[in-house]
DNA sequence: TCTGGGGTCCTAGGACCC
DNA sequence: TCTGGGGTCCTAGGACCC
């Protein structure tokens, strides 16, 4: 029999955080995002004072300033090397493994042979590694789907002291669970659901599946489907095959002038530029999108996001172009006397580098000389850190601004800020 | 005062073609 | 009372995920 394991780090950030604070064991612990903007994971501490994840930092900032919670700005050089540690343990249990999300994957798992009773201790097995070598707490749920392992995992996290968890389709336990917790339903479908009286994971999977078609499309019927253990999802395939790439910040505070604006956007294509090189790829297009303020609406239409797309010339991931056409789409977009928000830039139709079609006109030889700028650039970026060489349409400030109050040290990815006992 | 940053997939509707 | 219809391609928008 085959299965899918989903392994699933518990409130991960919090635990990443409390790995390098371990007196803060049992203390409420919440994770903000950019900018301390809002709350973006919760230690179960924090969960049980009522803290709602995505919660803005000001409606809670009387807690935190009254000790009863501990408050932390996003590192994410610090979860993303736990991340890969946990990749790493994870991978060494399967042949096959997807990395879904920084702190979730799926495995695949051949049971052939064997009992329920010893994929379980092998789920455990898996657990206890992850613990002992990272130091991060998982949940491992299995089944023979993928939206029934994520069930598992739930039921892992929720109802059992093990942490692991061997879910069938049509278990009992199914009625006691609501539908919102389905991977796959989120606030707007449960509602629709719950209307037509389907309050329960049971209810769902005993649906009819021709009505479910009908009111839900294919994204309904693959659920339902799946719920009953008829496998619909298998295992993607690793990042390569992604169809585009995005870099967008919101800004620490409103920003109104069409300088300030280009300087970002000249910010996140260099970004934009970096990431696409990295993974060897290239841009056919480019789409530049501006967010205007919505809590100070101001346009009688009501209208808060802009956007616009253009075809590059030539597929590209040359920073020096990004930059140009970056800047000039926003500011066909740009109208003065909006507060923007928030900018992001986005490369679309990504294809492999190098391997594109050179259009008829493009010198060859400036072609050549550029690529052997960015590959210089990165080298330079990479020896002296982030941002050691950068065009002058960034500016010459210190790069972003970004508000970041309660950031902890970087301990595994910055020489100056490594753990000292 | 202060409200994240990525992604995916699907569908509806418009433009255009014959 | 009036009405073409069927195909493709593209984009915007909405749903979902973490």
């Amino acid at each position: 029999m085959r299965y899918f394991a989903l392994v699933d780090c518990n409130n991960f950030y919090a635990s990443c955080e409390r790995l390098f604070q371990p007196q803060l064991l049992h203390t409420p612990i919440v994770v903000l995002s950019n900018n301390d903007g809002c709350v973006i994971a919760r230690s179960n501490e924090a969960k049980a004072l009522g803290i709602p994840m995505g919660e803005p930092f000001f409606k809670i900032r009387r807690l935190a300033d009254a000790g009863k919670v501990k408050v932390f700005s996003s590192n994410f050089a610090l979860y993303g090397d736990l991340s890969r540690r946990v990749m790493e343990v994870l991978a060494s249990f399967c042949d096959e493994l997807e990395v879904y999300s920084i702190d979730e994957a799926f495995m695949r798992l051949d049971f052939a042979g064997q009992t329920e009773a010893s994929s379980l201790a092998l789920a455990a097995r898996v657990r206890a590694k992850v613990g002992m070598g990272v130091g991060i707490p998982v949940c491992v749920g299995i089944a023979t789907t993928k939206t029934l392992a994520k069930m598992a995992n739930h039921i892992a996290k929720k109802r059992t002291q093990t942490g692991v968890y061997l879910l069938h389709p049509g278990a009992a336990v199914l009625r006691e669970i609501a539908v919102g917790e389905v991977w796959g339903v989120g606030r707007a479908y449960e509602q629709r659901l719950n209307e037509a009286n389907i309050r329960t994971v049971a209810d769902l999977a005993a649906v009819d599946q021709r009505w479910m078609r009908a009111e839900f499309g294919v994204v309904g019927l693959r659920l339902v489907k799946e719920l009953n253990g008829e496998v619909c999802q298998d295992l993607e395939p690793p990042i390569s095959g992604r169809q585009h790439t995005m870099v967008s910040r919101s800004f620490a505070n409103d920003l109104c002038e069409l300088a300030e604006i280009e300087r970002r956007l000249a910010l996140y294509a260099t970004r934009l530029g970096e990431k696409l090189r990295q993974y060897d790829q290239a841009a056919t297009t480019l789409t530049v999108c501006l967010w205007a303020n919505r809590f100070k609406q101001q346009r009688k239409d009501g209208r808060l996001y802009f956007a616009q797309t253009i075809e590059l010339p030539q597929a590209t991931n040359h920073t020096n172009r990004l930059i140009e056409w970056s800047r000039r789409i926003g500011a066909a977009l740009f109208e003065a006397g909006t507060n923007y928000k928030k900018a992001g830039v986005m490369a679309g139709t990504l294809v492999p580098a190098g391997g594109f079609q050179g259009s008829l006109f493009t010198d060859q030889q400036a072609a050549a000389r550029s690529t052997q700028l960015m590959t210089a650039l990165d080298a330079i970026n990479r020896a002296q850190g982030k941002g050691a060489v950068y065009f002058a349409a960034c500016g010459t400030g210190t790069g972003i601004p970004l508000r970041q109050d309660y950031r902890s040290p970087r301990y595994t990815t910055h020489w100056g800020e490594i753990l000292e006992i």
